[in-house]
RNA sequence: GGGGCGGUGGCGGAAUUGGCAGACGCAGGGGACUUAAAAUCCCCCGGUUCACACCAUGUGGGUUCAAGUCCCACCCGCCCCA
């Protein structure tokens, strides 16, 4: 039998009739082991792009690898449906978001299945269904009884002129302006929903019950950013309590002055009459600006003075109070006790001020100046005007275990001046959004009654369809003459709902647990599939989202299993994260730039074998890197010289016993490094060790290699290794070209045998001085002595060693002999 | 601003983790087949050199019999977050 390789046939039949006999269908079954891959879900925001399939293609080749290796494997799918892109998208095109989203999820999931993925579809769940935000919901309003949700005032960006919210991305440039009328944004503190996430500060810095990569774990800690250290407690003049956090109480005697955040709510009160209007002043200007715009440690630092006093509580010294945009009201106290000897921020802003500067901290053999000392110092040394301190050792230790912090913290909790303290920089999850397109938060305010949970009975809330779209940024929820309008669960009478809807990431929070059983209503998720398939086992996606959804998912088990609705600590127990695809000017793909490539474009030229493959193959999938779209040509005469290897007819060879058993070595060696690199997923050296191996598979057919049974099981072989990476060429090969029993995707992974890896013979490299001098074949098995023997009678070796002393001689057994003169 | 990742031929990348640097592929060169082209097949392909050989893994040091790999300092590029 000859014919051409036609992947434009065989891929669409091959994927009908695995959907048809639900091959992929992954169902509880306790006589075998499970495996959960996951792949973080798309958000429908038009198009499958090449991103979304490099991160999808190899996950599904695991995964597959994992079923062949016996695992029962659950690969799933889903779309990430609510959030803005579709609600502007509704503005822009006059349409409705629902009706956007739902296109572009009908469009993706013809793409996924145009490239052979493994997904099983009866397990899908879409956001945004009422069967879905149902419990969305639901878990709101457990979280909400279990006092892990609560509504504080909170700085939203606002544009004046549209009269609205705005979200970040709707905020450009430095000047902050307006995406749709350019008006300059402004802060406006609005009544928010929030999530106490910082109750699980300490426990999300454990990452002892999870493989991840280290970058997503150095990520996260960096993140919540835990400082050791003291709160303490300043007065001002007129007797105001003014607490400070401090990772430095050793240099309490150093603080010359106070910084409070421009927006501090004590910033009224004691600013002096002749100050005011400078302070107000400031206070605007800082509205205007950034938190990265604030927190930059170079700028030229700005700031005024209150007109006010504090008192240390350590020295009684009198420290003039200031306000200064660097220092932030959401991080601890928003007020700082100012430490310009021992601080970068504090230096620089003394020096630009004239404010005192008095070193409290001296390493060995130095002699700080205050009025001479050229930038902070902020190493281990000696504390010194410091009253009964002077002489204690500060090392660079954080918190209590450094003699220096530990000894003044003890004094201040015996006199009652402050006590040890850990702050955060992770903040409370800010969960509201003045949107339509999402899950409305399902709250109920009454007059009388105050805030109300939904009744379960009555979830979902659903969003009302017919609504108006108007270009202003309003939520559509607000403006719906009915929607609001409902009756107080608690006591009947008129109430109002709330019209905000949650962030899109608490949909995202817990879509792996929906997947297990997307059509159950007796609850978020049916037990028994929980108890099977929990925890997720691999977990593949982008490193973007280190901080945001992979700690709101990690909390969001954490709050359920407290909840008792959840038992494991940790959702997924392993993450990995590939690279990003960029355009061939090596630029990030955007239609802006022009330099996009389209999947769907591809897998019509090359079909979808040779996509995935090139997808795995073309760089190291954690690195990602530029497209070449000439590179793809290699995997597609790979599988084109596989067809051939198969398909074309061949004469039974003679070969020899030696051919057959090299060829068997090599498919062994192959086999135990393809692998071994699925396991660490390596998958650009699965393909080129495939291709490799095909390669010599040409050349041992030259030699007269083809025809016997040894070369059919070969076949057989190399078939079931790239079953994973190119699904449909090898179902072909595997049922119609070998005639070998349907499908090759319930075959079993092939055992390495170790036996046949074995090699008699090995190259022995002979270096003098480490310079290769000669290369000799011998034994696998020769011991030292004869290989130190070999080695100096070597021919290459002799050049070197005439009239040379041999000192030394190291013998790396069955590697290489280095002869030292 | 903070954090992270990386630097190996013209290009993407290998190198079983300290032991033959450049696997595999792209591009390029040569040849076979063909009236011709494409496809396919075979050979060559880091630099200097006729060659022997020497030099080469961002730069400069160090450790070692042996360094792309380990240590120190520096330079450059990219990415992420806010």
């Amino acid at each position: 039998m000859t014919s051409d390789y036609k992947p434009g046939e065989i891929e669409p039949k091959w994927q009908k009739k695995w959907e048809e006999d639900g091959l992929y269908q992954a169902d509880v079954d306790e006589s075998k082991k499970k495996f959960y891959a996951l792949t973080m879900l798309p958000y429908p925001s038009g198009d499958f792009h090449i991103g979304h399939w490099y991160v999808t293609a190899p996950s599904d080749a695991r995964a597959r690898f994992k079923r062949m290796q016996g695992y029962n494997v659950m690969f799933p799918m889903g779309f990430d449906a609510f959030g803005l892109p579709a609600e502007n998208a509704a503005i822009k095109r006059k349409t409705h978001p629902q009706k956007w989203t739902y296109g572009n999820i009908g469009r993706m999931r013809s793409q996924l299945r145009s490239m052979g993925t493994m997904i099983d579809w009866r397990r899908e769940a879409v956001s945004a269904d009422p069967d879905y935000y149902r419990w969305t919901q639901w878990f709101f309003i457990q979280l909400y009884n279990n006092d892990l949700a609560y509504r504080k005032q909170s700085p939203v960006d606002w544009c004046p002129q549209c009269n609205t919210t705005l979200a970040r991305e709707q905020v450009h440039g430095d000047d902050r302006h307006c995406e749709r009328c350019g008006t300059q944004v402004i802060k406006k503190d609005l009544e928010q929903w929030f999530f106490k996430i910082t109750n699980y500060a300490d426990e999300l810095l454990d990452f002892s019950q999870i493989d991840w990569p280290d970058r997503v774990k150095t990520l996260q800690t960096n993140w919540i950013g835990r400082s050791e250290g003291a709160d303490v407690f300043f007065t001002t003049e007129d007797g105001e309590d003014l607490t400070v956090f401090t990772t430095r109480p050793d240099t309490l005697w150093g603080a010359t002055f106070m910084v409070l955040a421009p927006e501090h709510p004590l910033v009224e009160n004691i600013t002096t009459p002749e100050q005011k209007q400078a302070v107000a002043a400031y206070q605007k200007e800082a509205d205007n600006k950034t938190e990265i715009q604030r927190s930059t440690v170079e700028k030229e630092k700005s700031g005024v003075f209150t007109g006010s006093y504090a008192i240390n509580p350590v020295n009684k010294a009198r420290i003039p109070i200031w306000i200064a945009d660097y220092v932030m009201m959401g991080y601890g106290y928003g007020a700082i006790m100012a430490v310009p000897a021992h601080d970068e921020r504090d230096f620089d802003f003394a020096r630009q001020f004239g404010l005192e500067i008095i070193p409290v901290i001296q390493p060995d053999g130095e002699q700080f100046d205050g009025e001479t000392m050229p930038e902070a110092y902020v190493g281990p040394g000696s504390m010194i005007n410091s009253d009964q301190f002077n002489g204690t050792k500060v090392t660079e230790q954080k918190g209590r275990k450094n003699p220096g912090l530990g000894t003044v913290i003890d004094w201040l909790e015996k006199e009652g001046t402050g006590q040890e303290a850990i702050s955060y920089k992770l903040r409370d999850w800010l969960i509201s959004r003045q949107r339509y397109w999402g899950a409305p938060i399902p709250m109920i305010h009454c007059d009388t009654c105050g805030w109300n949970t939904v009744p379960e009975t009555d979830l979902p809330v659903l969003l009302p369809e017919e609504v108006e779209w108007l270009p202003t940024g309003e939520s559509p929820l607000k403006l719906h003459p009915t929607w609001k309008d409902t009756t107080c669960p608690s006591c009947g009478e008129k109430a109002i709902r709330e019209t905000d809807t949650m962030d899109t990431f608490m949909c995202s929070s817990w879509y792996h647990l929906r997947y297990l059983s997307p059509n159950f209503d007796q609850g978020p998720f049916d037990q028994k599939e929980y108890d099977y398939w929990m925890p997720v086992d691999i977990y593949t996606g982008g490193i973007e989202h280190a901080t945001m959804h992979l700690i709101y998912t990690r909390f969001f088990h954490k709050a359920l299993r407290d909840m008792g609705i959840t038992e494991a600590n940790e959702p997924m127990t392993q993450l990995r994260n590939q690279g990003m695809v960029l355009g061939e000017d090596g630029e990030k793909m955007s239609k802006s730039r022009g330099n996009v490539i389209s999947p769907d474009d591809l897998v019509a030229a090359y079909g979808a074998d040779t996509v995935r493959a090139y997808l795995m193959f073309f760089a190291r999938w954690e690195l990602g890197g530029p497209w070449n779209s000439q590179g793809i040509t290699g995997t597609e005469r790979w599988l084109n010289r596989t067809w051939a290897l198969f398909t074309q007819p061949t004469k039974k060879g003679t070969a020899s016993k030696e051919l057959i058993r090299d060829l068997k070595r090599e498919v062994h060696n192959a086999l135990d490094r393809i692998t071994r690199d699925y396991e660490q997923f390596e998958f650009n050296t699965i393909i080129s060790t495939l291709m490799e191996l095909m390669n010599v598979l040409y050349e041992a057919q030259r030699n007269g290699a083809a025809g016997s049974k040894a070369w059919t099981e070969i076949l057989e072989i190399y078939t079931l290794m790239m079953a994973p990476a190119a699904p449909h060429i090898s179902e072909e090969l595997w049922t119609n070209v070998l005639g070998k029993p349907y499908s090759i995707h319930n075959q079993s992974w092939p055992e390495v045998d170790r036996e046949m890896m074995k090699k008699d013979e090995v190259t022995l490299i002979v270096q003098v001085n480490g310079k290769l001098r000669d290369r000799i074949v011998v034994p696998v098995d020769i011991n030292k002595e004869e290989a130190e023997k070999i080695a100096l009678a070597s021919e290459g070796a002799a050049l070197y060693l005439e009239g040379k002393e041999v000192k030394k001689v190291i013998v790396v057994p069955g590697r290489l002999v280095n002869i030292v003169v």
